[in-house]
DNA sequence: ATGGGCACCTGGCTGC
DNA sequence: TGCAGCCAGGTGCCCA
């Protein structure tokens, strides 16, 4: 999945092609998505025009007259334009159809995504209102991760990927940003210096700017709204280079497990 | 409150 | 060739 660098290139991917367009069919063909998709939705959002459409975290967020859907793509789900008419491939769980003519398809192996109808202020959600800032607006900064983390044991790394603290850094970037930042993932989220939480926020913008940049990283099943991958994957430091040479000092590339998570790291540029 | 582990799913790859 | 086992961009929930 999908973490914030893929949401949002879905989100630009789609916008301009499904806003202003009206909902003429809700063609859902697998409601059982992480939770089950409502049913009642079939014939709620017919007639609806899309307004909007936004991102909090790692969910997409589209407005419409009467309320949002609040869209996740889970681990391997994604969101595509297409005709309406497009021929439907294995786990196309879900179209809404437009009046444009496309539709906007949901395909997800894993079925981890979610799709939740909200009326009502959408950041007031259960899913949403506990989650932290985000990490490319002002809410993010040193002193309030350092603020967040003291006292506490976790590993940095488990840390940065707890959406309470900072949303939309997942596996990949958690690893990413904790390189460039030169600092161990293992250590104790408590025990880091203000200095390395300044270079660690630097560090989680820039990454995330970058694989926005580049579309996103795609390792498996990713794909942006018009069906192509995202580019990020060869400008990755650490992720999935156990045993390769480090870019900036030959050492070779480390792994180990946190929270059932694949973790890779520098053993000489991360202290 | 915090931390650890499980659960939800399918598919692709590895090694016997 | 077949199949068991392991791994994968997430995250809510349950338990200590």
């Amino acid at each position: 999945m999908p973490e914030l660098p893929e949401v949002e290139t879905t989100r630009r991917g789609v916008r301009e092609a499904i806003v202003g367009h009206a909902v003429t069919a809700f063609d859902l063909r697998e409601p059982r998505l992480r939770w089950p998709v409502e049913s009642r939705l079939v014939r709620e959002l017919v007639g609806q025009h899309i307004h909007d459409v936004r991102r909090r975290a790692k969910y997409l967020l589209i407005d419409l007259d009467r309320g949002s859907l609040i869209a996740h793509l889970g681990m391997s789900g994604s969101l595509r334009v297409m005709p309406s008419g497009s021929p439907r491939l294995l786990h196309d769980h879900y179209d809404l159809v437009l009046d444009s003519g496309q539709c906007l398809r949901f395909n997800d192996p894993r079925r981890f995504g979610s799709l939740h109808w909200c009326t009502g202020p959408v950041e007031e959600h259960p899913l949403l209102v506990k989650l932290g800032p985000e990490p490319l607006e002002d809410g993010l900064t040193a002193e309030l991760l350092a603020s967040r983390a003291r006292r506490r044991k976790a590993a940095v790394k488990l840390f940065l990927m707890d959406q309470h603290v900072v949303v939309g850094v997942g596996n990949i970037y958690a690893s990413e940003a904790l390189f460039r930042a030169g600092v161990r993932p293992r250590r104790a989220a408590g025990r880091i210096k203000p200095t390395e939480w300044q270079r660690i926020v630097e560090s989680i913008r820039q990454v995330l700017g970058e694989a926005i940049h580049q579309g996103g990283t795609t390792l498996r099943d990713y794909v942006n709204a018009d069906g192509t991958p995202g580019y990020f994957r060869q400008k990755l430091f650490v992720y999935e280079r156990a045993g390769e040479p480090c870019r900036r000092c030959r050492t070779p590339i480390r792994h180990l497990v946190q929270g059932q998570r694949s973790t890779y790291f520098c053993p000489v540029c991360q202290q």
